[in-house]
RNA sequence: GGGCGAAUGGCGGAACUGGUAGACGCGUUGGACUCAAAAUCCAAUAGUAGCAAUACUGUGAGAGUUCGAUUCUCUCUUUGCCCA
């Protein structure tokens, strides 16, 4: 019998579904909308197994719902500004484009070696200018709306690639490529306003019910709505300052109030600009990087000014005002107030400088004397040594109190704070989307008019300067507007801008004059379900969804608030590390193992140091490349072993085994399908054996309901379960309605393996109109059923009896039944609890 | 430190709204085929006792609710992720 040879089907189906362009999708206002989305990728080369598995899960779902009837959209693009193109191009000489343009080519190639069912037509890539002339105009459009605006920020400081580095270039405060000690430097940079927008974020939270509570309650946490207290602190001292603004959430802890501690830029500082001591200590909060994170682990170190700040609640107890490295100018007003006592941090601090510590909290189960001693108190506990809130459950009524009075005397009032920090999104690098601002003479903002749009980057420039590449490009930076001649702003946008309205381009791609037409996106958006890794659970669906927001603004509301409608996060692919002698990272293809336990390499017959299993990454050499898997075993079957091992939102443990057990089942269930298309067209009995109908009807409504959970692995073990069934059924020679329950089979497995199964359609002569079968109820009513018989709630026997049993008929039955009667022997019942038509459980003493 | 989740055979994992724990796959063992091996096929496979029928124990640990708990509640342990 002929093996199935998937190199020749799956590229025949290839060929067959592109020349068809099967995929494509059109706007039809007859049928249901079914908008499936997968995270396009970052053209970095070629696929991983991460892509697979994501890109499969996706492509079986787009696949079930066109089955159901539904117009799906599922396309695919290119995330294709960023870093690695800049970094490949300066290490190999390269243009950025033809880098990023060869390897989309590439990808491309491989994705449609997996059969995925793409609209490629509405192929987008983000470097392309057709792309980002839309971005440039929402930039325009949004600083029109008074949502982009221009400030100083911190950033990391590379001083000797004189570059701006992201957090995660920084690794243990030096720069990743330099070695540098990195610094705090200020930039003019552009920033998104999302702070304005952090209620509506917070709220469009509640309204998302398809997606992961884990991902919400991230977002949740990084908006961190808290509710607090804005205090007016009055001052002391010898400057023209009367009072400094506070936000705290802990108003209650004020009567251990013991520093006030101001962020180096606070407006403040100015005074103290021209002591040298200030500026060295500026200079030694500039060491610390700009993380939250980094500033939490950094040393806390204070500079002492001759102020004092008043304790509104009792204005006779002065404090010191000092300048704190770990004050953010971004978080509240740039200032807090220290309570030693109630707070690690502050309590920290105020060891260092021999701050008073005054204990105000106290635990519910110590007494009034207790006091903070080693650690500070941070639990809830009851209010002491407050005056007026003494004996108050703290947090809760002492904050409540305490908020009450101080806004009763005019001294704070209650404020409602956010942790969420405007988006910036200037980056000082060429690969990106050109920021379509200009400066006149005067240094003023121009900006760009809508025809001259796109600015587009220049091309073939000389990479290997230091500092911003762009900024060397003095023709390109020319610009007249107007008649007046202008300067390009020389930074360009962060990626995550070009991440944050794909999903829109992709319901118009050739719409030239705007990103999108409204008539497209009130029929598509939102997306109903998106896929893709749970890193991008914050900034990239934030950003995405402040984006929606941002464009409804006023007079574009035909956009859902919600660009999201389900969300699926899938979990990582992951193999063991191996590592030679050398401690050096070795790669699986250089490993072998006769007995899975002990390897070695297979160049020298060295010993290998097997690690734990880690997501796949080149880092680590772990990586499997599915290219050669496919060569291997074929498409199908690397879809069928992505999805096989584990539930799809966590991490999958790459087998060889597993991969090897998939591409068996592909063989396996070929050699079985020659067998019943033999048995289809060659027998034409008249049978009653209705089992295969039965166990198909099952079938049917367990994969869909499973498959419409997403549970992908137990599709796969039902599909292992038909097989079997299958196999010992055919046997039989003597089935009712095999072409058309055999039929409805393939059609579940289609969406898994593509290529098989319209091989197999092919076979028995079905290939038009194919569509999600439906179970017919009378096949699903069972005559008898399995009664579990428990005696005193353990399972003791097992019976097969008729359905819908009168109580007492049953129980007879049970009584009946030999195990029971053993038991029953010289016991009696005292009670019994029936479950209708599945269990009975008989109490007995 | 805070928040959220997870823990089931040798392994990955099933188990609908509290009602037969271990589906399915991998691995292992035995057998068939073969000169032999691979591939394939058949059988067994949670543990303990037993020739066996069978009995008892078992879903990280301990308690609780219930006729009945992998599933619900509480405490603890370990672990993962996110934030600090």
């Amino acid at each position: 019998m002929d093996r199935y040879n998937f190199k020749s089907t799956e590229k025949k189906w290839q060929e067959f579904w592109e020349k068809n362009k099967t995929f494509k999708t059109k706007k039809d206002l007859s049928k249901k909308k079914f908008y499936c989305l997968e995270m396009f990728p970052y053209p970095s080369g070629k696929i991983h197994m991460g892509h697979v598995r994501n890109y499969t899960i996706g492509d079986v779902l787009a696949r079930f719902k066109r089955l159901q009837n539904f117009n799906v959209l599922h396309p695919m693009g290119w995330d294709s500004f960023g870093m690695p193109a800049e970094n490949a191009a300066r290490e190999n000489n390269l243009d950025p484009k033809e880098w990023t343009a060869k390897n989309i080519s590439t990808m491309k190639t491989q994705l449609k070696r997996l059969g995925l069912s793409i609209d490629w037509d509405r192929e987008i890539s983000t470097c392309s200018p057709s792309y980002y002339k839309h971005q440039q105009l929402f930039f325009l459009e949004l600083y029109s709306k008074g949502l982009v605006y221009r400030k100083e920020n911190y950033v990391n400081w590379d001083p000797v690639d004189q570059t701006v580095l992201a957090n995660e270039q920084v690794i243990d405060g030096k720069g990743w490529r330099s070695g540098a000690q990195v610094e705090r430097k200020k930039l003019n940079q552009w920033f998104f306003n999302i702070s304005k927008f952090s209620e509506q974020l917070l709220d469009g939270l509640n309204s998302l019910s398809e997606w992961p509570n884990k991902v919400k309650t991230m977002q949740k946490n990084w908006i961190g709505k808290s509710f607090g207290c804005e205090i007016d602190f009055k001052i002391e001292g010898d400057l023209p300052v009367k009072n400094i603004k506070c936000f705290t959430t802990r108003p209650d802890t004020l009567f251990g109030f013991s520093f006030l501690a101001l962020s180096v830029d606070h407006p403040l500082s100015k005074h103290f600009e021209k002591s040298l001591e200030f500026q060295n200590f500026r200079e030694e909060c500039s060491k610390t990087g700009t993380t939250e994170e980094s500033i939490a682990q950094a040393e806390k170190i204070g500079f002492k000014t001759n102020l004092h700040a008043l304790n509104p609640m009792d204005p006779n107890i002065k404090v010191p005002v000092f300048f704190a490295n770990f004050v953010l100018m971004d978080y509240g007003f740039g200032a807090v107030f220290g309570c030693p006592a109630h707070d690690q941090r502050d309590f920290e601090f105020a060891r260092k400088y021999k701050l008073n510590i005054k204990t105000v909290v106290r635990p519910k189960e110590k007494s009034n004397e207790f006091q903070v001693k080693d650690e500070a108190y941070v639990k809830d506990g009851l209010m002491i040594n407050s005056s007026f809130l003494n004996g108050l459950k703290t947090p809760g009524e002492a904050i409540n109190k305490s908020i009450e009075y101080l806004t009763k005397n005019k001294l704070g009032k209650k404020k409602i704070n956010f942790r969420l920090k405007d988006w910036g999104i200037s980056r000082q690098r060429y690969w990106g989307c050109p920021i379509p601002i200009a400066y006149d003479q005067n240094g003023n903002i121009v900006k760009i008019p809508k025809k001259m749009l796109p600015i587009k980057l220049p091309e073939k420039i000389n990479l290997n300067t230091k500092g911003n590449p762009l900024d060397h490009q003095k023709k390109w930076k020319e610009i007249i507007i107007n008649g007046q001649k202008c300067t390009l702003d020389t930074d360009t946008l962060d990626t995550f801008v070009d991440s944050s309205w794909y999903f829109l381009r992709f319901c118009s791609p050739e719409n030239n004059e705007y990103g999108f037409a409204k008539e497209d996106i009130e029929y598509w958006m939102p997306v109903d379900q998106y896929i893709g890794g749970v890193e991008h659970a914050i900034l990239h669906l934030l950003y995405s969804r402040f984006f929606m927001q941002a464009l409804s603004f006023e007079d574009r509301n035909f956009i859902s608030p919600e660009p999201f409608q389900g969300l699926f996060t899938q979990g990582m692919v992951c193999h063991e590390t191996y590592k030679d002698n050398n401690n050096k990272w070795v790669s699986p293809d250089e490993v072998f193992s006769e007995n899975g336990k002990d390897f070695f390499k297979i160049k020298d017959k060295t010993k290998i140091l097997v690690g734990p299993s880690e997501s796949m990454s080149k880092s680590k050499k772990n990586t499997i490349d599915p290219e050669k898997i496919m060569d291997q075993f074929g498409a199908d079957a690397v879809r069928f072993f992505i999805l096989s091992d584990s539930p799809p939102e966590k991490d999958v443990q790459w087998s060889e085994q597993g991969m090897l057990a998939a591409y068996k089942f592909i063989q396996k269930f070929w050699i079985l399908h020659k067998k019943i298309t033999e048995e289809i067209n060659n027998k034409k009995r008249n049978s009653e054996n209705e089992n295969l109908t039965i166990y198909t009807n099952k079938l049917i409504q367990k994969y869909t309901s499973s498959l419409d959970k997403f549970n992908m692995n137990v599709l796969i073990a039902y599909l292992h379960e038909t097989y079997n069934f299958l196999s010992k059924e055919i046997e039989k020679l003597d089935i009712k309605d095999l072409k058309e329950n055999y039929s409805k089979i393939l059609i579940l497995m289609f969406p898994i393996l593509p290529h098989l199964v319209s091989e197999c359609l092919k076979d028995i002569k079905i290939d038009k109109d194919i569509i999600w079968p439906t179970t017919q109820k009378e096949y699903l009513v069972e005559k008898y059923v399995n009664i579990v018989i428990q005696i005193n709630g353990k399972k003791k026997s097992l019976i097969k009896i008729e359905k819908d049993l009168d109580e007492e008929i049953l129980i007879e039955n049970v009584k009946k039944d030999k195990k029971i009667s053993n038991f029953l022997e010289k016991k009696s019942i005292f009670k019994h609890i029936i479950v209708k038509n599945k269990l009975v459980n008989l109490i007995v003493k």
